[in-house]
RNA sequence: UGGGGGAUAGUUUAGCGGUAAAACUCCCGGCUCUGACCCGGGCAUCCUUGGUUCGAAUCCAGGUCCCCCAGCCA
């Protein structure tokens, strides 16, 4: 595992973090609490990475707590798999609830009770309308809902109704439970609100022991003020729910009074953060799973070798703010890129081998050079890697015809192979074909380590693997899940799909060392980008997920050159 | 003439009446045993129109565009 450790770095500041500071000096708060609240119905993702990031973030910041709670309250959609992952990722990324391990699940029988005290009160009542006719009578946008004609039940019969529904004497669907609030607001959610709906569906904590489920609405502030949270803070899709969060805090007996603040959900370019799209790419096996590597969920970037440390780097950089935005992925990359180019151990593995031959090189004779782990950390030491006659470079490091700003390999041309030696390009072999199939070189042996005592330089350091003890591998190359960066624009989300997102090398070549690396844990494969081992690897034959490559101007200059 | 929100560089974010800041991207250049890293430099009529003010991205008024809400999902 790559460091689970929260980093002590400077809180950023927003307007959610304004506010927690102002209540906390104004004494409205005196010890802050906040939650992060998913439910179990699938993978966690970057964007809860977002909301995991703030809730917890504050409650560190601020010397509070923050609640993990599970908002179990549709066992339609949720399952124990999604409940034991959760927690594995909100962990992974360095993020501890301690003892406060929730779910709305825990507080069924209380919110049953309060909505009895609704009941009581007046201000809920079971109605038998059908969901077609209920829509109707909502009303639209523009024009006000309709009163329903069991709005005015009795509260005896409201309470025996009630009692019945969760007794289970009703089928799915004949009845709710709604708050009697104002069928003609502007805002859709006070139209007298569903509270409870009629499921007789087995739940994954509370088995068979309610019949009857409450809405998002009706648990989720009462779990807050049951958790005595201070701050709960959502995304700005429920914004609109506010007021009804408030009103039944406003007539409940609830021990405390949270409230509620919302920020933009994050959106990621080239991919999408919706669980709805994530499941059914997964369920329709658009891609191997939930943690495919090229998905944006948390299992799936960590199985593709970003450190939990680059997501909360880029969550960071990202900010906290109420305008509708997307990031663009590169920030991702960056922030991938600025956590591993310190640590990372540097490697060398050729992705796709192109043999070279040195020919005043003794045969049958190999060394031991000293290669370093990295370039800016002596305390990072050096392993030894093996020399000889044969090895194998880039074929991306030669060409025949090299354009002017070419300054790797070429006919005549001279470089170095990194910690190694100066090697001329004498002669280009080639099969029948006309490939190019290996390259005859010779070397200088008073170049050895990688300097020339006459001080000549070369243009270019080539990374390399010697033919006698370098490790096939598989090496799997990722790029957007989607061809454009706004996914489902046009409608279709799934047209969108990128059909080259996953390129497989089979023969790929790289230094042995490398067959011990720990799985997950990326490393710098030197001038080619960072790659972690994939857990589908095998004795003897690994198989390396690519993190994210290096930054590459040569391939930029060619890109303008060409266009 | 339903309700609720939002508009600052290509992208995210800061700025809270004193003359636009940072990160990413992109472009130019330097350095280099990774064309990486690193180091220079460049890139904004602050949605718009008008008003208040010595002074407005910030305050006021009108307009424009964008997002969310009509689940017994969350």
């Amino acid at each position: 595992m790559v460091d689970t450790e929260t980093t002590a770095t400077e809180a950023g500041r927003d307007f959610i973090r304004d506010i927690v500071q102002a209540d906390l000096d104004a004494g409205r708060t005196q010890s802050v609490v906040t939650r992060f609240p998913p439910e179990p119905n699938g993978f966690l993702h970057l964007g809860h990475a977002k909301s995991i990031c703030l809730n917890f973030g504050i409650a560190r910041e601020f010397g509070g707590t923050c609640h993990l709670r599970f908002d179990d309250t549709n066992p339609i959609k949720e399952e124990q798999l999604f409940i034991d992952a959760i927690q594995r990722d909100v962990r992974w990324l360095g993020c501890d609830w301690g003892e406060h391990l929730y779910y709305a699940s825990d507080y069924f029988e209380q919110l049953y009770e309060w909505a009895e005290h609704l009941v009581r009160t007046g201000k809920a009542y079971v109605d038998d309308t059908p969901p077609d006719a209920m829509r109707t009578q909502r009303g639209t946008l523009t024009e006000p809902g309709q009163n329903s004609p069991f709005r005015y039940r009795s509260v005896e019969e409201n309470l025996d109704l009630f009692r019945r529904m969760r007794a289970g004497e009703f089928p799915n669907g004949a009845r709710v439970l709604r708050a009697k609030i104002d069928m003609t607001s502007g805002n859709m959610n006070l139209r007298d609100p569903v509270l409870y709906r009629i499921l007789h569906t087995d739940h994954p904590r509370t088995g068979n022991a309610w019949s009857i489920y409450p809405t998002y609405d009706f648990a989720h502030g009462q779990s807050d003020a049951i958790e005595h949270i201070t701050h709960s803070v959502c995304t700005l899709e429920f914004e609109d729910h506010r007021p009804l969060y408030d009103w039944l805090l406003d007539n409940l007996p609830v021990p405390s009074h949270p409230r509620q603040y919302e920020f933009a959900r994050l959106n990621l370019s080239y991919t999408v953060l919706s669980k709805r799209h994530l499941t059914r790419l997964v369920t329709d096996k658009h891609v191997t799973g939930w943690d495919d590597p090229r998905m944006p969920t948390i299992a799936g970037i960590r199985r593709r070798g970003v450190p939990a440390a680059a997501v909360r780097e880029f969550i960071g950089r990202v900010g906290v703010a109420r305008a509708y935005s997307t990031v663009d992925v590169a920030m991702l990359d960056s922030a991938i890129r600025d956590t591993l180019n310190p640590v990372a151990p540097r490697r060398m593995a050729v992705l796709r081998p192109l043999k070279l031959i040195i020919d005043n090189y003794p045969e049958g004779q190999t060394e031991a050079l000293e290669a370093r782990n990295h370039p800016d950390n002596p305390e990072a030491g050096s392993r030894s890697v093996t020399f000889g006659r044969e090895l194998y470079v880039e074929q991306d490091d030669f060409m025949e015809n090299p354009p002017k700003k070419f300054y790797r390999l070429s006919p005549g041309k001279e470089v170095r192979l990194r910690y190694g030696y100066f090697v001329t390009c004498q002669e280009v072999v080639k099969d029948e074909s006309g490939a190019v199939v290996a390259l005859r070189c010779t070397y200088d042996p008073a170049s050895k380590g990688g300097n020339a005592p006459d001080g000549r330089k070369v243009q270019a350091t080539l990374h390399w693997v010697a033919a006698a003890d370098a490790v096939p591998a598989e090496i799997r190359l990722y790029s957007h899940l989607f061809n454009r960066p706004d996914p489902g624009a046009d409608g279709d989300v799934l047209a969108d799909l990128n059909p080259d997102s996953l390129e497989v090398l089979t023969g790929c070549l790289v230094e042995p060392s490398l067959s011990q690396a720990p799985v997950g844990e990326a490393v710098q494969f030197e001038r080619t980008g960072y790659f972690a081992l994939d857990p589908d690897s095998q004795p003897g034959r690994p198989v390396f997920n690519r993190t994210v490559g290096l930054r590459d101007t040569w391939a930029k200059v060619q890109a303008n050159t060409k266009g």
